[in-house]
DNA sequence: CTGAAAGCGCTTACAG
DNA sequence: CTGAAAGCGCTTACAG
């Protein structure tokens, strides 16, 4: 059964095609009689538009690619979820792909957006595509970074504020009166991981004290290297009293492990984290944590990437965003 | 800027478009050198095929649609990693459409998908489209249903089997001792709710009880409805000794509400649920739960959908498959 | 083994 | 206001 064009429409209404293009694109310039006599032929033939002949023809799809590094962890689901329905409402789709925190992959997916020509993309970066990045950007294929960025590179991007996170949340276990604070958390080479060991960083000396390497555990943001940096943490002669875990993921992967050993929250360790899943409040104590705002990091994503789009003739530099998070204080700390 | 093209790469390498277009599609009869000849003319002129023009005249994108209910529902999540990354080992790109539970998202997605032109369809439905599904299946798109089902529709399926995790979970329950359960479940519109009410009759009955219409709330399958639907179950002059919780959210809900009331699981209350979110066990208690093999039910349903692909000679019915889902006993129960 | 030509289904100047 | 024609970038018979 192959599908009807917009010539079966055309000789159902005994016009040319052009015309019957012009009505469904909503052209002035058609005498209203005709277009009845379009639109009805339409209803009549069944016809429904070919994506890829329009956007062949028209250099358009009406398409973004999203790129993200773990749709597993909520925060991406979240942020997904956000530009989608933004996008809807402006009648764009979108291609949503999972890196998995692989450059191989990103790299897959860049190309891959690129041939199916999208008409821009919304990215959270691994880092290590910073060429392909710039390449699109060079065609005229506008970018928005999201979660994380890669600097040097003129793209538009919008990011939670981790150093302001991380910060509040060190300082808070500090005035608590934890001295000696673990960190676990994520590679340097993304801001994400950057930021929150800066924040770490400045909260500690902020109060004269210095950290000590052994309470810093750099890994992946994800469930394994919690647990094991937790485990690490908790072996040392003198382990931290309090521990601040990098991410929701990571930090489920500490929880489990203090769970393992029978160890008290706060009793015998305080627990802070950044990122606030619906589990940190229902944990018994619950958990204080650091809230990003990724609902309204999603929205203006979509909508800062849409307006790049519809305002070609707006040549105004990269525009960064950061937006602060919100430290939710609970019984853990 | 503009992209290269095919003829770009014939120029550059002295043959025609044809040629070109033979070695891109790896087809053998070309002659050795110049398929060298043209390679280096890809590599030297920068060329990247445009997914468009490929797929309007060749008639295949390479593309799946996957339709989900709720991507912030983790058990979709799951599901939509496993078949992203299962689609792209056999080159398929995946449309990740989130129609939020809502029919008119989902005909517009459908609508969207077939305009887009891709080669097949994963989808958990609404119910409420079913004839823009058979239009699908009528025009040779193939449709793999998943995680729950239309009747009387034409295609492949693959679902967990909810009544008999539901069975087991509340057989659990009774042979624990408690005699009163109350359900709080999602619509019956579809199959997920129904088998799962389905599951929770006969576990009853067959131990010769008679459900009470009182202890069963029907709602959505989100977190309000499960809060809302735990106190007024609570708020019964006999409130049930259990509950079972039909999905993560509306148990998450649930939950929610316990806690408030500052009642005890299992003392005052018992509790378990369909699904086993990250935070069941992590739960104190743990929470009793099933779980269903969301990454094996993906990884199925992305593999059957590209048999369909690739093997449409073959005309045999609908195959339905039917996971079991696994009780997992914990100290909510 | 290779090339010229048709055509996939549209949109977009160009005439009139 | 409308139509005929070109062309977006490919693949695919058809010749040779």
């Amino acid at each position: 059964m192959k599908g009807k064009t917009i010539k079966d429409v055309a000789s159902y209404a005994g016009v040319s095609i052009s015309t019957v293009s012009r009505v469904l694109n909503g052209y002035q310039n058609v005498n209203p009689e005709v277009k009845a006599l379009v639109l009805e032929a339409v209803e009549a033939v069944g016809y429904t538009p070919n994506a890829l002949a329009r956007g062949l023809r028209s250099q358009s799809t009406k398409t973004i690619g999203l790129i993200v590094n773990n749709i597993l962890n909520p925060i991406y689901s979240v942020l997904s979820h956000a530009i989608e329905n933004t996008a809807r409402k402006y009648g764009y789709h979108v291609f949503l792909c999972n890196s998995g925190a692989n450059p191989e992959y990103e790299l897959e997916y860049l190309e891959s957006l690129y041939e199916k020509k999208v008409d821009g993309i919304i990215i959270a970066p691994t880092g290590r595509n910073k060429e392909k990045m710039e390449a699109f950007v060079n065609y005229g294929i506008p970018i928005v970074q999201v979660d994380r960025r890669i600097e040097g590179i003129e793209t538009d991007s919008i990011l939670t504020n981790n150093e302001q996170g991380a910060y509040d949340l060190v300082t808070h276990m500090l005035n608590q009166g934890y001295s000696s604070i673990g960190l676990i958390v994520g590679i340097q080479s993304v801001t994400t991981g950057m930021d929150r060991m800066t924040g770490y960083y400045n909260a500690l000396s902020d109060k004269g004290l210095t950290p000590q390497t052994e309470h810093i555990k750099v890994g992946h943001f994800d469930e394994e290297t919690g647990y094991k940096a937790m485990n690490e943490l908790l072996d040392l002669p003198n382990p931290p009293r309090a521990i601040f875990a990098g991410n929701n993921l990571m930090a489920m992967g500490g929880i489990k492990a203090i769970h393992e050993r029978g160890l008290r929250i706060p009793d015998d360790i305080a627990f802070g984290m950044f990122d606030d899943p619906d589990w940190a409040q229902l944990h018994n104590p619950a958990i204080t944590a650091v809230r990003q705002h990724t609902q309204q990091i999603g929205v203006e994503a979509a909508e800062q990437l849409i307006y790049r789009l519809k305002h070609p003739e707006d040549r105004s530099g990269p525009r960064h965003r950061v937006i602060d998070s919100e430290l939710v204080i609970r019984n853990s700390t």
